[in-house]
RNA sequence: GGCGAGAUAGCUCAGCUGGUUAGAGCGCAGCACUCAUAAUGCUGAGGUCCGGGGUUCGAGUCCCCGUCUCGCUACCA
């Protein structure tokens, strides 16, 4: 592999509307940070850029509900991430933001070149409108049943309860969240991008280019999308809030997230450039740059194929080299959820381990999702703490520099002869350096990790084995090797773990008196510390961490567990409001009756769907269902149900579903039979 | 249903293009040591490498079938 001239390493823009998390930061913040010290440790020019994401209609959504302005929110948001982000010690070059005029300018221009290439199509088509506020509808805007799994609060792009990804005509009962009332279809205009005209390309893209150095789970991913066929999407998004179409008669429309959030790592440069009198056209445009994105899984389709896409259609921008995106990261047996508040939330984590933010790193890279999802426990995150930074790591500089301070008032003592063990402990430091090295190249995080680590381990086992507090008084000049090699490993740790454990390394310098001498070319020498140089007094690296704190915070996510669960079921944001107003005439036009199920299986090849043959009294009716997952066949022999019967038939696979089974849904989602408290006549009337 | 990623010691995970008795960390048991935040070092117990076929002189590693987990996707009135 070539070493490439610069790099411009990006981490996936926070939305701002809400924390960061330790998901976050497992994902994408923390591996990011230790590539780019890494690189800028080995003098490499490097340009690392993040910053807030802050359109689009959540955004919008959440400050309509909370009464305050969209900016309110995302002042909020991106000052709270872009200091916690700086206190922890994620070192960005710049964290910009995407309501900053610049960004807004960059992507119009971006988009305006795009429209002049001739590569959108534009198109009109029909989309919700709410007529009494007259705006078209954002998908975020319209809540409805989901088709998939009868959430009632689901929204137009996507439903939360079972996590698939809609458009707004799937939803049944389709509601404008602004006034309640029924959106109406209106037709207007929008920028497509065909990326299906780009699928040929992609393909060799991928297959050629990318095939060796992506990860296993991004390059499946690919594979899976490309394979199922890439289709023309919209680029543009009827809404006031975000970047605006910069064309004539374009009013009330502002690019889709795909042309806007991506592109704030463009514009985040360029403001970088100017203020650091840089040509940021080097780090976008220059092949000898290599572009990465550290990404979540969730982000590997907008990384991998849209924005590759969109900065092909440029023609002017290289396209990225890499996007080693982790998978996810587990909290205590649950999947992190902004919403249920089922996080550990890193501004809180700095209040509650002060100065401890390597603790925090150091766990979530060793536990990093870079191939499988994994899983945060506070328990393991005491055990990795005083097991392996206190009693490892920490442990092996204590004892080294509380003997010399005892031994020889602090001075380096001088090596003299050394051993065939003297000379293994000494090679094994340049070996695990350039292990480091290759690994942090290629991206493996954790086992970089593991490989400092395991330095100190040599250290503690080459203390065990030489034994030099007991040989002080017959043979002080073995004890002076013995703790000039001692000494050795801890400069090079010191060095070493600077990507890794930035604070820890700082205290360690000063505490080994070498601030000077950190140079990473340094690492790997047997003689960084030499004979007059005199070290500090002994301090402790690490603290441990007891019981206590760990019951706090166990105690703290079971609490938001319960409060989210009863919120969950007495909340109105989650129970569905009441429906607009019905007529007595339209509420008696429906037909309900009382039925038997008299047979039911699943329909094959499907999921969720079962065909129930109804005993109606008069006749016998099918009904084709999506409950497999709620009910077996079998169990539903027999039962009564409550039945909509004239229902408008229905084609479902094949087959024809004549009218629905009615059904409760508690706000889990959970389905439940309705049925008369006792067995009556089959075709009795429900009114 | 289709596609992708996983399934390896009690726990968390490594095992690259197939090659001798399958590894690490943590945990556990025993021993050694006392410079060190009862820390460290050594030794040990522990695995039908999800199951079943196949290719091969040889498979955790490749192929086929199946089971389970996670993600995407389809059916959902």
């Amino acid at each position: 592999m070539s070493q490439p001239k610069r790099y411009t390493v990006t981490a996936a823009l926070p939305y701002a509307n809400g924390p960061v998390h330790i998901g976050h930061l497992a994902g994408a913040y923390i591996p990011a940070d230790v590539f780019v010290r890494y690189q800028r440790a080995r003098k490499r020019d490097v340009l690392f850029v993040c910053g807030s994401d802050e359109h689009g209609a959540a955004i919008t959504l959440r400050a309509k509900k909370e009464g305050i302005s969209p900016q309110a929110i995302i002042d909020k948001y991106h000052h709270l991430i872009k200091e916690s982000f700086e206190a922890f010690g994620i070192s960005f070059d710049i964290y910009h933001r995407t309501s900053d005029p610049l960004h807004h300018e960059t992507s119009q221009e971006f988009f305006k070149n795009l429209s002049e290439k001739g590569v959108f199509v534009e198109r009109e088509s029909e989309q919700f409108y709410d007529e009494s506020h007259q705006q078209f509808l954002a998908d975020r805007y319209i809540t409805g049943t989901c088709p998939k799994c009868r959430y009632e609060a689901a929204y137009g792009d996507q439903c939360e309860k079972c996590g698939s990804s809609l458009s707004p005509n799937d939803l049944l009962e389709p509601k404008s969240t602004l006034s309640g009332q029924t959106p109406v279809l209106k037709k207007t205009k929008h920028w497509y991008l065909p990326m299906n005209h780009y699928e040929e390309w992609l393909k060799w893209w991928i297959i050629n280019e990318q095939k060796d150095s992506l990860k296993a789970n991004v390059y499946g991913q690919c594979r899976s999308w490309l394979e199922q066929g890439l289709h023309e999407r919209a680029m543009t998004r009827d809404l006031d809030w975000g970047v605006k179409v910069p064309l004539p008669n374009a009013e009330g429309k502002v690019l889709y997230v795909w042309l806007d959030a991506p592109i704030g790592y463009i514009s985040a440069t360029k403001a970088w450039a100017q203020s650091h009198q840089k040509n940021w056209q080097d780090y976008w445009k220059s092949p000898d740059t290599h572009l990465i994105h550290f990404i979540g899984k969730d982000n590997i389709v907008f990384h991998s194929i849209i924005f590759p896409i969109i900065l092909k259609a440029h023609g002017e921008y290289i396209l990225p080299k890499n996007v080693p995106a982790n998978e996810f990261l587990n909290l205590e047996g649950n999947k992190i959820s902004t919403s249920r508040n089922w996080a550990v939330w890193l501004h809180e984590y700095m209040q509650d381990f002060p100065n401890q933010n390597d603790v925090l790193r150091y766990v979530l890279m060793a536990i990093a999702p870079e191939t499988k999802d994994s899983e945060f426990t506070w328990k393991d995150f005491q055990t990795r703490n005083n097991s392996e930074l206190v009693a490892t790591l920490g442990n092996f500089i204590n004892r080294t520099v509380v003997l010399t301070n005892k031994y020889f008032e602090g001075y380096v003592p001088v090596r003299k002869d050394c051993t065939v063990l003297e000379n293994k402990v000494l090679a094994s430091i340049a070996e695990q350096k350039s292990k480091i090295e290759s690994l942090l190249e290629h991206y493996k995080f954790r086992e970089a990790l593991y490989e400092l680590m395991e330095l100190a381990r040599i250290g503690n086992k080459y203390l065990a084995d030489t034994e030099p507090w007991k040989l002080f008084k017959q043979d002080p000049d073995l004890v002076k090797t013995i703790l000039n090699v001692a000494l050795q490993i801890s400069a090079n740790l010191a060095i070493l773990m600077q990507p890794f454990l930035p604070q820890t390394a700082q205290k360690l310098a000063k505490m080994l008196q070498m601030e000077s001498l950190m140079d990473w070319e340094k690492a790997g020498e047997t003689e960084i510390l030499k004979n007059p140089h005199c070290i500090g007094k002994e301090e402790l690296l690490f603290s441990k961490i007891e019981d206590a704190a760990i019951e706090v915070q166990v105690q703290k996510l079971n609490a938001t567990k319960h409060t989210s669960n009863t919120n969950l079921s007495a909340s109105e944001s989650v129970l569905k409001p009441v429906k607009t107003e019905v007529s007595f005439e339209q509420f008696t036009s429906m037909d309900i009756r009382i039925a038997t199920v008299k047979e039911a299986q699943k329909v094959p090849k499907t999921q969720k769907l079962l065909r129930i043959t109804l005993d109606l009294g008069l006749e016998e009716r099918t009904v084709v269902s999506g409950i497999a997952e709620f009910f077996e066949p079998e169990q539903l022999v027999g039962k009564q149900v409550c039945y909509l019967a004239n229902l408008a038939p229905r084609i479902i696979k094949g087959i024809a579903s004549q009218g629905m089974i009615l059904m409760a849904e508690d706000p889990q989602g959970q389905l439940y039979l309705l049925a008369p408290q006792i067995a009556i006549a089959n075709g009795s009337l429900v009114g």
